[in-house]
DNA sequence: ATTCTATAGTTAAGCCCTTAACTACCGGCC
DNA sequence: GGCCGGTAGTTAAGGGCTTAACTATAGAAT
């Protein structure tokens, strides 16, 4: 591998020259310029990153933290278009995306990452930092290491959706098809903290249509199709009246109309189940799902930007990105009978 | 932050001791050894990975590449459980892992993806190289960097599953139910390296059964859901005769039995569907999905393993994972009547 | 003629670690 | 006594890049 010294030999000047041509450096004559750029390409120069990171404490490297908790992450497709959002800017401005999965326990993150983040070897953090146990950006912003939470800790910059709103949106549009005996499938806060947000955002619609949420039968799933259609099937024994599910997530969605359909409840026709993420599957489905879109890809693609500015130095605003209702065809009017 | 030096001073012995101590080095009293240690610990020393990535050439970077074609990757489940077997090897053995997703075009990978293999940054490579038009880790291994193929190609250190074996108990199994009226949901050839072998597998079983191949009823998707809906619904129009569905992949089979549904056949009564992968979602389906289970995490452990063999100079041996048949309710025997 | 500024480039220190080569000491052996 | 091998540690040379500080020249301003 050819190194600055052979492309500035070849090219006739020094190092620094070299260095400073291909960082764009003004004062530098046209000629120059030219002369070491034929001579990078004649060596088909590459640069070294070890070298340049140890040199300049870039690396150009940020790492996409998605703790390890539940199933998750590799198994949620929401997660992974945020992902794909995050990976999409990054390579637009030439960082690379080192993925780590750090194990959260109430006394942090583990050893592993500690050492990982303290190394010098990353830029910046992305984190989906959403799981009450633990915080992941509070142990890398200790080191002063830029870092923004996609997520609801709001303890330094973060993007996250609006999830009252969403959930509102949700409840309003199943209070307004004119249900009034909703379940809700929900998952345990100590999962996920935009719970707290969802569950508020439920209430505040149940309480425009002059429900009481509270009364409302409610089972805790933990955002598994599985475990949506195990909530679904108690919840449906235990109150067959009920003419609406509300999901916390499209996942539970999808396993609560698989296990409508084997007690013989046709979705929409019999029962309204509404999800939330807007996975790619949730249009797909049958029946499509009517579901809370929350950008996960632009969640993604504005966390990167915000770190982008705090690379710069700049410190970016925080931003709640709105949730739009997506209505398809698993909501209907419950049956005039009920 | 706390650099070798510092220790060195602290723990009164030079830089030399304290980086063989660190990497376990002979001949050192145990009082040394300890001196140093308390030294680590006391300032609390993390070792710059960057300096030691430039002075050790080895960065314990691996670069996990997933080539972005169609739409895949970030909306796979099947690709995801892969990367979650990388990462959990890889976890264990300290490695990190890069996330990279270079263009493929004709004329190979995309530029950025060329510097990072040549700035030195990445110790090793495996590699998702299953589609035709370019091969990933050709220009990997030109520059003399371990790498590990998760495909077929065959052409260095490879894991795949046996596709061959995996559709060959697929047709077993359908025709071992008594279906003769057989439609396949395929993928263009251009778009996975693996459909040729599954094809073959399909193929034999077909011979095996008395059946021809060839005149069976075949439109092919592009792996996704709603692809594997179109195709179901332009197989079952054209050919209302059929009573099974061999889908390539689990996506296009639940994509299929929703379309099914809406053309009141119901799955495994009125048609048999089964799928490839086993993805999750498969076993929460309705119906439970059949399907060939890849082993997807094993598969990306294997490959892992094969290359830290590969950084420690051994040379691993290739391996075809066997596959396996998973049947569950979405197959049955066809209706007497058909 | 002198000083200043802008332009164009070089020198060399430093980033932090690894490791080959070397020193030093001690006990054992012929 | 001289030599050897094993043990315990040090010295110092890189590895490839960035960048502060410096030199040098030409033209403009005083």
């Amino acid at each position: 591998m050819p190194t600055l010294q052979d492309v500035a030999k070849r090219a006739g000047v020094s190092t620094a020259t070299v260095s400073k041509v291909l960082s764009n450096t003004p004062y530098f004559t046209d000629e120059t310029r030219e002369n070491v750029l034929h001579a990078v390409d004649a060596l088909g120069y590459i640069p070294n990153l070890a070298a340049r990171a140890l040199s300049s404490g870039k690396t150009h490297i940020i790492a996409v933290v998605f703790p390890y908790v539940y199933d998750a992450i590799f198994a949620d497709p929401h997660v992974l278009r945020i992902l794909e959002g995050i990976e999409s800017e990054c390579r637009e401005h030439g960082y690379n995306i080192l993925l780590s999965t750090p194990r959260l326990s109430p006394d942090g993150v583990d050893e592993h990452f500690r050492q990982l983040i303290l190394s010098g070897y990353i830029d910046g953090v992305i984190a989906l930092d959403n799981v009450p146990v633990a915080s992941v950006t509070e142990i890398v912003r200790r080191k002063h290491i830029p870092a923004v939470d996609i997520g609801y800790r709001k303890s330094g910059p973060y993007v996250c959706s609006d999830d009252h709103l969403g959930s509102l949106l949700m409840m309003q549009h199943v209070t307004g098809l004119g249900h009034s005996a909703i379940g809700v499938v929900g998952a345990p806060e100590a999962l996920h903290l935009a719970n707290q947000d969802r569950i508020a955002g439920l209430r505040e619609g149940a309480d425009a249509a002059g429900l009481d949420f509270g009364t409302m039968p409610r089972i805790d799933g933990d955002f598994s199709t599985g475990s949506g259609a195990k909530c679904a099937q108690l919840l449906l024994e235990q109150h067959p009246e009920l003419t609406a599910l509300i999901c916390l997530n499209d996942r539970m969605a999808m396993g609560a109309i698989q296990q409508a359909r084997q007690l013989e409840r046709s979705v929409p026709a019999d029962l309204t189940v509404v999800g939330y993420d807007d996975i790619p599957m949730a249009a797909a489905f049958d029946p499509p799902l009517t579901t809370i879109d929350q950008q996960a890809p632009e969640l993604g693609r504005i966390a990167s930007r915000m770190l982008f500015n705090l690379l710069d130095e700049h410190s970016p605003e925080s931003v709640v990105l709105p949730t739009r209702l997506v209505v398809r065809r698993s909501s209907a009017p419950p049956k005039l009978s009920a």
